[in-house]
DNA sequence: TGTACATCAGTGAACGCGCGTTCACTGATGTAC
DNA sequence: TGTACATCAGTGAACGCGCGTTCACTGATGTAC
């Protein structure tokens, strides 16, 4: 056992880290693994000893998310979640902090497009984000026979709020879309 | 003057549709030229007396949806939107129809993160096509001075029920985002 | 009406380049003595 | 404590391939006579 103990592993963390920055930013096919090897402070050939293709890389990349930096997932939220989650979540999610801060980005945004023409990997690491974020909405509604539908409505404003605000390239309009969201979002659960 | 008038607005016409629909399908980057001219019925060197290069042609195809169809830009409204064309058109957009028709999507779903990483012009592109959706939630507002917020909020709520669901690559989670999505964004606007 | 011709839409080979992936090799490391 | 060695993480050249773009050419067309 020639390298300590945890290394290989620290390795791959890296790795996943760094892809997971690149994709934000520049999508999956823009990213080449030489340039998620470089990023790591790697050379290309190291790569298939840990991943089995890009495609397998893309899938961990995206799911990184939830293991990575538990407490602050979104930009803007690594303070205390045990009063008012959704209400804070929303805030966050919408904030200027996580619309200009695109490498940090939760996926749920920047991989939208890129997931639904993705393999089933993919797909399945996209759906255990969307889970994990649905979840805190559905323990934050009250009337207990619509928590999963505002759970899912208030993601979807979330991430379409957040998504169309990226894409018009107008900051005055932006801003409106993410304040008109926010609102929007707040009102659905009931947590202004 | 050797060949029809027209002909060059036709054959550019049908160069658009082409491409519209091969990036609805796979994205900016995973589009060929090659694959938009033979999928028009040409060969790949004619291009550049077309488009100056493939950003611009990407940008025009986002667009393009504004002019091709004007009667169904989005696949299930092919019908009469003089009276209650909020309702109908949210409807329209988390149909079955809509979701499963990627090719003939709208492209504010399909293109959603290339839009966010492309350049002025296709960021243009975009911005023109979410004003044109939310008009239409805008001027189905009763209430004056919350009109932009409603508008833009239900657009949100439509374009990210559309994308997540999508995304998560299982047909009964999608289900579910697109009806909580539905519902929510008719409470929103007050169109049930 | 029929033909010769100028036009220009469309062709396809070629360019330099970067991709995902493979593989024989190197050299830093922990371990055995 | 010091040294020889086996291990395996990491290297970088090489593979076949497809990309965006350019360009000299072809041949179908409308027009002039």
């Amino acid at each position: 056992m020639p390298y300590p103990k945890g290394h290989k592993e620290r390795v791959r963390n890296s790795i996943l880290e760094s892809a997971r920055r690149l994709f934000n930013r520049r999508g999956y096919e823009a990213v080449s693994i030489d340039d998620v090897m470089e990023n790591a402070g790697l050379t290309r050939g190291g790569f298939y000893s840990y991943f089995k293709s890009k495609g397998e890389l893309y899938a961990e990349a995206v799911a990184y998310v939830l293991v990575s930096h538990p407490a602050r997932n979104w930009p803007g939220i690594d303070f205390d979640l045990t009063s008012d989650p959704a209400r804070k979540i929303v805030n966050a999610y919408l904030s200027d902090r996580h619309f200009d801060d695109v490498e940090a980005s939760c996926p749920l945004v920047t991989q939208a497009s890129d997931a639904a023409r993705g393999d089933r990997q993919v797909q399945d690491a996209y759906r255990r984000v969307l889970e994990h974020m649905a979840a805190v909405f559905m323990r934050s509604t009250r009337e207990r026979e619509k928590r999963t539908e505002t759970g899912l409505a208030v993601a979807a404003l979330c991430v379409g709020g957040l998504a169309l605000a990226r894409g018009v390239g107008d900051r005055n309009l932006a801003d409106r879309i993410r304040k008109a969201s926010r609102i929007a979002a707040l009102e659905l659960g009931n947590w202004q």
